[in-house]
DNA sequence: TCTGGGGTCCTAGGACCC
DNA sequence: TCTGGGGTCCTAGGACCC
């Protein structure tokens, strides 16, 4: 038989609600959601909320009087929690396979080469559902296919089946998989796409799997090209395994409308380390920074929601550090600060980014000779004794512009002090 | 009153150069 | 009289993803 390449795509189930589920066990077969920084928007939801025709991404205010009536659980997001239960997860599938590209916060791809039977991938992938549901309590769907977009395919049918698990081997699976799928559940076809190829008279991944590549690459460009290609069995999307970020933002709403000058600075100097600190852990340095406005317009009967400022500032030679940069955001807000005006966000975005190792080092350095260990140092007990335990004067301590998050779990599992009870 | 945050890749068009 | 053409780099914005 001959040898081929498959991926695996693993996906956590309900990520967010799962993770809540395996502390807080009273929330099985509850009707449970999760709500965006801020308490804005709902970002994920048990199947019991689904079910209520709450949709992923509508404004909290919304649909609280339904959640109300059906007693829904809110929770606001403890991404401490998630990132450490997802790095947990990664873990294991690391330990199951060689090659392993983790494509976000609760899914990853798993790469197989020369693969003579695919049947033995089919009990892998139970392996490693068993091994997560029973190391940490996560329950994940598995997709089995020859290529990216035929294992996201998989994982789809997947995630409805009794097992969780779903291959997508053979010409007559793909054929009925593909016409059974609408054109935006596809990975990659928005919205947007999919109202022009409906245009086309084309309503399913079959329909769009028969064209020929090279003359919608031609109209609709590359990238649809590509997925007609993946629709067919034929890996076109690169792996990017071991992918170094190529910009870092960190950004959030307000809780409140900010107008003083400290208060902007204080929370873009909290994002600006928080960025910093991401670039290093990445071990890059960066070139640009841009910092981003969001602010009200003065005018009440502007039809925007709010008006947007931004401004990028190239630094005369590649750094990561946190005080470097927040001088930086410091002297480009004291440009554009206007005190009549009302701020509804701050972020900054680091740009430009490349490897540490690569820098050259420039007589005209910015920065003194220690400023490197100086950094090394604040990370290091930052990581051991908790995020911001050290931190730079200009984050402030009262952070008065912080944003709500009214319906918070304990960090189970990276604070002492949050560490769950069994009585 | 209340509408998240963090990414990627691609394309079109302007500026500039020879 | 009569207005090239091709290349590169950069940026903003669009479309998509989770």
């Amino acid at each position: 038989m001959k040898k081929k390449k498959y991926y695996a795509l693993v996906d956590c189930n309900n990520f967010y609600v799962s993770c809540e589920r395996v502390f807080n066990p009273k929330l099985k077969d509850k009707p449970v959601l999760i709500l965006s920084n801020n308490d804005g928007c709902v970002v994920a939801r048990s199947d019991e909320v689904k079910k209520l025709g709450i949709p992923m991404g509508v404004p909290f205010f919304q649909v609280k009087q339904l959640c109300l009536q059906h007693k829904v659980i809110v929770f606001s997001s403890n991404f401490a929690l998630y990132g450490d239960m997802s790095w947990r997860v990664m873990q294991i599938l690391k330990e199951m396979s060689e090659r392993l590209e983790i494509y976000s916060i609760d899914e990853a791809f798993l790469e197989f080469n020369d693969v003579a039977d695919p049947e033995q991938l089919l009990e892998m992938a139970h392996a490693i559902k068993a091994t997560i549901a029973q190391w940490i309590g996560l329950p994940v769907s598995i997709g089995l296919a020859a290529t990216k977009t035929l294992a996201k395919v998989a994982n789809r049918i997947a995630k409805h089946s009794s097992t969780g698990i779903f291959a997508l081997f053979g010409e007559e699976v793909r054929l009925c998989a593909l016409k059974n799928l609408p054109l935006s559940q596809i990975w990659g076809i928005g919205a947007r796409w999919e109202k022009q190829l409906n245009q086309k008279g084309l309503y399913t991944a079959w329909d769009l799997a028969q064209l020929d590549p090279y003359y919608i690459k031609k109209q609709f460009g590359v990238v649809l090209g590509r997925i007609i290609y993946e629709l067919n069995g034929v890996p076109v999307l690169s792996s990017n395994l071991v992918a170094a970020r190529k910009s870092i933002l960190s950004s959030r709403s307000f809780g409140q409308p900010v107008t003083e000058f400290r208060d902007l600075l204080e929370a873009a100097s909290c994002y600006a380390q928080q960025a910093c600190t991401k670039l290093r852990r990445q071990g890059s340095v960066a070139r640009a920074v841009q910092i981003f406005l969001k602010i009200k317009p003065s005018d009440p009967k502007s039809r925007h929601y709010y008006d947007k400022q931004s401004l990028i500032y190239s630094l005369p030679e590649p750094t990561a550090d946190s005080r470097t940069i927040i001088k930086i955001i410091r002297h480009c807000l004291e440009k554009v600060y206007q005190p009549d005006t009302i701020y509804k966000k701050v972020g900054v975005l680091l740009l430009d980014l490349s490897s540490a190792q690569h820098g050259q080092a420039s007589w005209l350095a910015l920065e003194p000779p220690k400023a490197k260990q100086v950094m090394h140092v604040m990370d290091e007990i930052n990581q051991r004794m908790g995020a911001n335990t050290l931190f730079i004067a200009s984050q402030g301590t009262c952070q008065r512009w912080k944003g709500r998050k009214n319906h918070c779990s304990p960090s189970y599992t990276s604070r002492w002090d949050a560490l769950l009870e069994v009585g």
